[in-house]
DNA sequence: GTTCCAATTGGAT
DNA sequence: GATCCAATTGGAA
C-alpha cells in the first residue's frame, strides 16, 4: 500500500511477483463489469481481475474470506480494481453521481477521501494557500471512471466531476468533525479548570 | 427588452398583447426542436414558437427579413426562444458543451455573457466581494437547457455547467480586453507627456 | 448527515 | 483566441 490509499475493501492491480500464494480459486467468483463485445478490454480485464483477486484473497485479507465458501468480487476496469460484489449490488444503478460516490466509499476510507483530491493539484482560486492534498490512487480512480462511464452511459467528465465534489464534501465533513472534537476538548479543559478553582 | 439581455439575433416568448402586427406568416418557416411524440410539449412549443416568430418578424427586426422570401427560425423550447436556422445548422451537433456555447453566442452578445451568470448569485467562495453580475434571461436559458438536453441526450446539469463556464470564460476575456485598452490609453498619455516635455 | 448547486480562479490544452 | 480542467466555497435541497 503506497499512495496514501488506505483501502478498506478494495484492491488494485497486483505486482507481477505476487509471491505465488496457493490461492484456492474455486472459492472465488470474479464477476466483471466489462463489455464482452470488446475482446481486448475484456481479456485485459479478465487477467487483471484474476490477479487482483489472487492478491485480495492472500494472507493480508485472510480474515475477509476464511469461513466463506465463496467470495464474489467485481472488477471495475482494466487496472483490475476489485470491490466486493455485495457492495456493488447495494448500489442503485440509476444515478451516475450516486454510483460514483458509493464506489469511492467502497474503495477508499473517509479519511482518504477527505484528504485527497482527484488530481492532487492546488485550487487555482486559492493558490496562495499551501496545498495539503495529494491525488487519489490513480489506477483505482481510472477504474471507477471506466466503470461508471461504460455502464451508466455518462461522460467521463461527469464521473470526474462527481469524484471532485465527493472529495470536497468529505473534506468539509471532516473539518466539522475535527472542530466538534476540538470544542469538546476545550469544554473538558474548562470544566477541569473550574473544578480546580472550586478547591 | 428588459433583463440586460441585449440579444443580437434571438427573441423569446412574446407579451400577450403583441400589438397585432400584420405579420405575413407565409414568409416564415418555424422549425422546431421538439419531440413530436410528446404532444403536450409539442403543442406548447408550437404555440410559443409561432408567437415568438411573430414578434421576431415585427417592426423592430424588419431589417432582418425584408428582402428575403423566407426566414427560417428554430425554436429551442417551451418558452419559444427562436434562433436563426443558419446559426443552428452551423453548429457541430456532437459535443454538448460546444452546442451550448454556440447557442449562447447566438442569442446573447459577448458583453451580456461576460457580465451575467447562470443564476446571478455570488460565488460562495468569494462572498466578501460585491456581486456585480445579474442572472441571464431565465426563459431563454431554460430553452437552451431544454434543447441541448433533449437533443444531445446529455443531462441538464451538464448544460448548466457549460453555461456557467462559458460565462466565466467570457468574463475573463472581457477583463483582458479592458486591461489592454487601459494600457493602450496609458501608453498614449505617456507619449503625450513626452511630446510636451520635448517642447 | 449527505448531496447538490454554481461562481471564481490560473494554467493547460 | 477559445475551451477545458478541477479545487474551493457556503448555503440550499
Amino acid at each position: 500500500m503506497s499512495n496514501g490509499d488506505s483501502n478498506p475493501s478494495s484492491s488494485t492491480i497486483p505486482k507481477e511477483d505476487a509471491e505465488g500464494l496457493p490461492t484456492d480459486f474455486s472459492k472465488c467468483a470474479v464477476l466483471m463489469l466489462a463489455d464482452p463485445h470488446d475482446p481486448e478490454i475484456h481479456s485485459n480485464l479478465e487477467l487483471a481481475a484474476m490477479n487482483a483477486a489472487k492478491e485480495y484473497l492472500g494472507e493480508e485479507n485472510e480474515s475477509k474470506w476464511k469461513g466463506t465458501d465463496r467470495i464474489e468480487l467485481i472488477s471495475l476496469g482494466p487496472n483490475g480494481t476489485v470491490v466486493p460484489a455485495a457492495e456493488i449490488f447495494a448500489i442503485d444503478w440509476n444515478l451516475p453521481t450516486q454510483v460514483t460516490r458509493k464506489l469511492l466509499h467502497a474503495m477508499f476510507d473517509r479519511e482518504t477521501l477527505a484528504t485527497h483530491t482527484l488530481s492532487g493539484k492546488a485550487s487555482p482560486a486559492f493558490q496562495h494557500r499551501p496545498n495539503e492534498k495529494a491525488a487519489l490512487d490513480q489506477p483505482k480512480v481510472a477504474d471507477v471512471i471506466h466503470a461508471v462511464h461504460k455502464f451508466m452511459g455518462c461522460s467521463e467528465r461527469d464521473v470526474r466531476g462527481a469524484i471532485t465534489t465527493k472529495c470536497a464534501d468529505e473534506s468539509k465533513m471532516r473539518r466539522k468533525r475535527l472542530k466538534r472534537l476540538r470544542e469538546a476538548e476545550e469544554e473538558e479543559e474548562r470544566q477541569e479548570r473550574e473544578k480546580q478553582m472550586a478547591t
